[in-house]
DNA sequence: GTCTATATGACGATAGAC
DNA sequence: GTCTATCGTCATATAGAC
């Protein structure tokens, strides 16, 4: 009786660990044929178990489209505030404005390039009658908030410009980089990051974004002029 | 035998109808289910007929959507290349590049909202191992090809900076429409234009855009300073 | 608790009668 | 041109073996 709750952790430990696998080959298939193209017969034929065995994880395949949305929102979610953590921790006074918004840019935009199959379930709407679960969205929302006070923490140390709105320029913000991302998926999918075509603007467009908002006093470097030289 | 040709006509008539029964019924079940929700079943249903009578008009569900594709496309590619053209022919010395071009984004934001289900068609890849023909995005690329004119014309003009790269600015315009349209659908589609929290913020990505763009010597007007409000 | 076996109904698509 | 009949595949559900 001791070795009861132990064996009710390997258990469930054994469980976590096929849930993952799911949604592991389910990235997979979607990453080959879109995230429309995910069937759960494919699922199960690469694990080597029938459909049905599925719902014993998951109890539709909206549930585990949920499952995918939440695990995508919380990758994002982390590698963002982890990065601009860094980034402002690590800010030397007298960068300019455009450089901190584009290295934060790169950081989001080269995820979504290397996840295209998260990114086409976060930012589009690809499976008809799916929408994400309040718990799904969650890592989304807490993002945004975070995102919110690096903007806000940057207008306290004088790199944006005091009167700016935080909710507007939130707003571009989002939009811009949806934009490229859009883009690039759409148009040519199979470009990296570094080569994209629209991927390549997002130099251009942040610099000039950046100087939009940015202090007076913020001293221009050469970053905040790259969109200039022409 | 005098009569053939004009027998022929009116099959090819009554044919094309028919072609033209089909796909707006389509749009209405993709703007209901969104562009992955279309189904065969479901048009036919709604044309009082059965699925295989379908396949008389579209070899494949792929033909269907190549057509709506190449409908959507030459849609909006009309609506803007007659807006622009007008907007350019009336247009009156002295005004700013940024209410141009928020004429045009208007223009271009408004139908999208109206017409969803193109939009998810044209600019997203809602349908997993759909790519539209060469002849189905033809219209797509002429209106480039028009955009691009209309640009230079704004150059030639005086109104956008000599040294300006219409590449550049072309592909940064794309990126920012693609993204208000994007998030707007994607977050909050049943909002209206006039209403969009996206869509609302057009004039002040616009006038952004139009700033860094504009010549020095075209006069700054109300419109193209409506973004620094201090 | 976890699986297999089996069934249902919708889908896209095809063949062939009329 | 339209139909019926049919096929294979899909998501989904349930019964029951282990």
């Amino acid at each position: 009786m001791a070795t009861e709750p132990i064996a009710l952790d390997r258990r469930q430990r054994r469980r976590q660990e096929t849930i993952e696998e799911v949604l592991d080959i389910a990235v997979e298939i979607m990453t080959e044929h879109g995230v429309g193209g995910l069937s759960l017969g494919e699922v199960a034929r690469r694990m080597g178990i029938r459909p049905p065995s599925l719902y014993v994880y998951f109890p539709s395949k909206e549930a585990l489209y949920d499952a995918l949305f939440a695990r995508g929102a919380r990758e994002i979610a982390d590698v963002l505030t982890e990065g601009t953590r860094r980034l402002l921790d690590e800010l030397e006074p007298g960068r300019s404005l455009a450089d901190v918004m584009l290295d934060a840019a790169r950081t989001f935009v080269r995820w979504t390039m290397e996840h295209p199959a998260y990114t086409q379930l976060l930012y589009w709407r690809p499976v008809p009658g799916y929408e994400p679960s309040p718990e799904a969205f969650a890592p989304a929302v807490a993002m945004v908030e975070t995102s919110r006070d690096r903007f806000a923490e940057l207008q306290r140390r004088g790199l944006i410009r005091a009167d700016a709105s935080i909710d507007d320029l939130q707003r571009d913000w989002a939009v811009i980089l949806t934009g490229v991302v859009t883009r690039q998926l759409a148009n040519a999918p199979h470009e990296k990051f570094e080569e994209g075509r629209f991927t390549s603007g997002l130099t251009d467009l942040v610099t000039m974004f950046a100087r939009h908002y940015e202090s007076d006093q913020s001293t221009p470097t050469r970053g905040s002029r790259r969109a200039r030289q022409r």
